[in-house]
DNA sequence: TTGAAAGCGCTAACAA
DNA sequence: TTGTTAGCGCTTTCAA
């Protein structure tokens, strides 16, 4: 069959292109168009099957009810778990979703944008790179409707959902410290993203708060998974006096475990754990990893509900979202030796 | 600034439009355009930061430059893992990528396929549902390039590539029975899909040439994770004379952990434990889980390059690919109790 | 209440 | 070797 144009159905139905195109973008009542006619039409295009033709539309409109999803990397747990759960609430409202992965690299990300403003995408969910400030301005500027997610920029006034990453750390840590441990380590990137200052900044004030010394490892974001592991092995070989540990990522938390594994330490008697962004392993996990779990579901709707907001209407006020975490404690950070208090390690 | 159309360059270039756009597709030399009026129109291109209109170039030629991703679930980690790797690749040579997710459900299925098609994409990577052979053959029909992965339609002429399930089983099963394991169960789906029935079959000729009674689980595929947790469980306390479970996927080897740990049962002495598709996860738990790894790099590579080379030529053979797995073989199926032979259990 | 027609930016057949 | 021009299917202004 050929492929019908909006022409085919105005002859079928004896009448003009433009009351077709009026039926067809739901202006058949302000047009006033008669009843009759706008359900022979409607019947029409259902009976033939008719689909408009979304690039010719796109040239009068501009638009392609595509959302551009721009993550650090979509393999990743947290950001694939939000993909499907956008995925899901944009499908049902008409929207398909466009991704791609910046491996948290200003340059590819700047790339990535470019590419993505030539597709003409409606709108976007972006967790930026550092450097990111001038691009997701101009999209602003441009009233293309962008929402950050995971971290944002303190200096630019976009619309962004994010978790409350400095009181996580602190619940993190006043907890291993509640449970009697004394000697808390932070095992993080070198990366310079609010949410990973976030986290520091948590782990650090409430340390220092309580009379410590903060310890802090510093992985630099472009070292291996192999690399990562050895170094925090070395770290754990060499500051020995540690009890607990707190991984600000989950992918960290990963390769501290494996460190772990490697030094033939016992969780949570020879070093407490806990995680950053919960995940089914640390549940599963012998024994189970205590983990501040992010609110995924609440994180991806609440972006697309803004997202969607945005692109009704471009006088939305600005709505930056800071959503809370939820310490899940598990054996990771209970003590079993109930002599722990004494330090006989 | 405004923007720029074809018209703007061919008045700045003081030639026509068809001159540019010749340039523009690169029929310059084709055409035989002077090298020096195809500089400078490059030049003022260049300098201009003229884009093209994707709407209406895709008007006249038809053409997205999009492939659609379709998934079973793509926050699940084997198909986060090759939407990653295809991204990457597609990318480079200028293509996007939109995903969507089956759950696999054959009418969602239908559904989605039907939205991608009015989008006009150029090629298609989809994990089919069950049912879903007249659409692909309909996507056949209209040339549009499709590829399947993970499971396929035998009675389809179509391209796809997919694992070697049946010997990758059967690996699984003499591995577990040289390691002096007997009652060897599976925990799979009840899913009627190619590669869930492979992996079965070659579970179940296994255990017979093996002279053994073949023990299957099958959970429907719409239960809980909760539901298949308990499920397991039951058919673990019913089945003592058990010393070995093969699941059929990652998410059911996660529930059948729990499920073990539920009743403390030792790994692997008390029961051992292979996996169907490797992650992070089962090198690092403890013991770590034996597991059968999808070579998801091979796999991802091999998907977007035969349906690159699809997209690019009509004629192009049918390619169908079977890749073979790995595998890894660890604690989680090896004794360390010496006396198992004996059955002390 | 409806229709005619302009024009969006581009490709490509045809003309020069 | 380059230019003219006819559409592609749609939205929307203006006219009836």
């Amino acid at each position: 069959m050929a492929k019908l144009s909006i022409r085919d159905i105005a002859q079928r139905c004896n009448t003009s292109i433009t009351t077709v195109s009026f039926v067809l973008n739901g202006k058949a009542d302000e047009k006033r168009i008669s009843t009759e006619l706008k359900e022979k039409i409607l019947k029409t295009i259902e009976d033939t099957g008719y689909k408009q033709n979304l690039f010719a539309r796109g040239m009068r409109t501009g638009k392609t009810n595509m959302i551009g999803l721009i993550v650090e990397d979509i393999s990743n747990a947290f950001f694939s778990a939000v993909a499907r759960i956008i995925e899901e609430d944009a499908y049902k409202r008409g929207y398909k979703i466009i991704y791609c992965s910046t491996d948290d690299n200003t340059e590819k990300s700047k790339e990535l944008i470019k590419l993505f403003i030539e597709r003409n995408l409606d709108g976007y969910i972006i967790t930026p790179p550092k450097g990111l400030e001038e691009e997701i301005q101009s999209l602003i500027n441009n009233k293309i409707p962008v929402v950050l997610f995971d971290r944002y920029f303190p200096d630019l006034e976009t619309d962004y959902v994010v978790v409350d990453n400095f009181n996580a750390s602190k619940k993190a840590v006043q907890h291993l410290t509640g449970a009697g441990f004394e000697n808390i380590a932070l095992v993080t990137t070198s990366s310079a993203q609010t949410q990973m200052l976030e986290r520091y900044k948590g782990y650090e004030k409430t340390i220092i708060e309580n009379g410590k010394e903060p310890k802090i490892l510093k992985l630099p974001y472009d070292h291996s998974a192999a690399q990562n592991v050895k170094s925090i092995s070395a770290y754990l070989k060499k500051n020995n006096e540690l009890d607990a540990i707190f991984f600000s990522t989950n992918y960290l938390a990963f390769q501290g475990l494996e460190a772990i594994n490697e030094l033939k330490l016992k969780i949570p008697d020879d070093i407490a754990v806990v995680a950053f962004d919960d995940q089914d392993f640390f549940r599963i996990y012998n024994p189970s990893i205590t983990a501040i779990a992010q609110p995924v579901k609440d994180i991806s709707l609440k972006l697309i509900d803004i997202l969607l907001q945005k692109m009704e209407s471009d006088k939305k006020p600005v709505e930056k979202v800071v959503l809370s975490t939820n310490l899940i404690v598990r054996n990771s950070s209970l003590l079993t030796r109930k002599d722990k208090l004494t330090h006989p390690k």
